[in-house]
DNA sequence: GTTAGGATACCGTCCAGCCGGTGCAGCCCG
DNA sequence: CGGGCTGCACCGGCTGGACGGTATCCTAAC
């Protein structure tokens, strides 16, 4: 049983916060209109206010994913230097990998539109490619500055499904080298 | 619809194989069996037959994972000379990412276990570490050697669902900087 | 300044259909 | 003959979704 968080706040955020939360704890088949609204502490109709269908509730889930990325890159930016070329490229490993509650998140996001329905991940592909756009630009080794947006994405999925090999020592080894490995790609 | 591919071998194989591509044309939250079994080309009284419960089918999907990995991997191992110190980690480069359509495959199975039931990843969890294992062992910079491995994982996901941004030429220059940055972690 | 009326945000119930699973009579091939 | 299926009927529970109701707030006419 996913727990009803008291948590304040619009409704409509809760309920996708909690639907994230059921994602996490007991996966995305169980991912159901009542489940969901039970986590979220609101009745089914309430939901159903918020989301008229459960595919519109995955399409959130899906532009909350992207939303949480972008806004995750653009706190992190604030650490570092401005002068710092790769600073894009680091901003995304610290803001993604830097907050653990929220990677989880959005892997949980990711998984649930994914396991759904296919075609709603387009928002994401699309926000993806356009990111690599700006890399190819920007970066000097684009090939390098790649892998870490896939060692990035990988371990965020890794943590989602809780198959994370890594003590804390090392996930903070594998953080401090893939931003060397950033500033490589930029040298 | 999921094509009913008259594939000969045994049922079991197919109906695993059917239950895979199943996950990865419509999404893992579709994985019935009566779905899976028509897919196979087996009545659904045949696939019960071979996988007493649907959690069994699941179970069986993780199994088929870890051994597709090893196999694949193992398999690479021909291709790279036995004097080069990281050939384990070029081999899970090359095996994983080199067969396009087993790698697919395989995030469809990883996936469609993760979203119906996350206990059933222990099988999966166990296998990464003892791999991580060896590799922190054996290799001189094991952070570099994790992100490779970590970034092996990115790209499956994401070519499973669909959202790599990468061009083939692009995609090859990336399998091309994975085995430098392994050469690199064994100096 | 009070009251009518509409919008907003939600509640609780009901239902048709789908899903996992059972049971079993048969058939086909070695 | 018997193991490995097929094909089919059936079931109870759960799921997505429809629907009618309701409490609260905003507006604006009188």
């Amino acid at each position: 049983m996913v727990e009803a968080h008291a948590v304040p706040g619009p409704a409509r955020d809760r309920i996708l916060e909690a639907a994230e939360r059921v994602v996490a704890e007991v996966g995305a088949a169980r991912l159901t209109l009542d489940v969901v609204s039970q986590a979220a502490g609101v009745s089914k109709g309430g939901l159903l206010y918020h989301f008229p269908s459960k595919e519109s509730l995955l399409g959130a889930l899906a532009q909350r994913y992207v939303q949480s990325m972008e806004q995750c890159i653009e706190s992190a930016k604030g650490g570092i230097s401005e002068q710092d070329r790769s600073r894009d490229l680091k901003a995304c490993i610290v803001g993604i990998l830097g907050s653990d509650p929220r990677s989880k998140a959005m892997g949980a996001a990711l998984l649930a539109t994914a396991a759904n329905d296919l075609t709603l991940l387009e928002v994401i592909r699309e926000r993806i490619a356009e990111y690599h756009k700006e890399l190819a630009a920007s970066s000097a080794d684009f090939a390098r500055a790649a892998i870490v947006t896939l060692a990035v994405d990988g371990l965020m999925m890794r943590e989602s499904l809780r198959i994370s090999p890594f003590t804390d020592a090392q996930r903070q080894q594998v953080v401090r080298e893939l931003l060397k490995i950033a500033d490589e790609s930029y040298r």
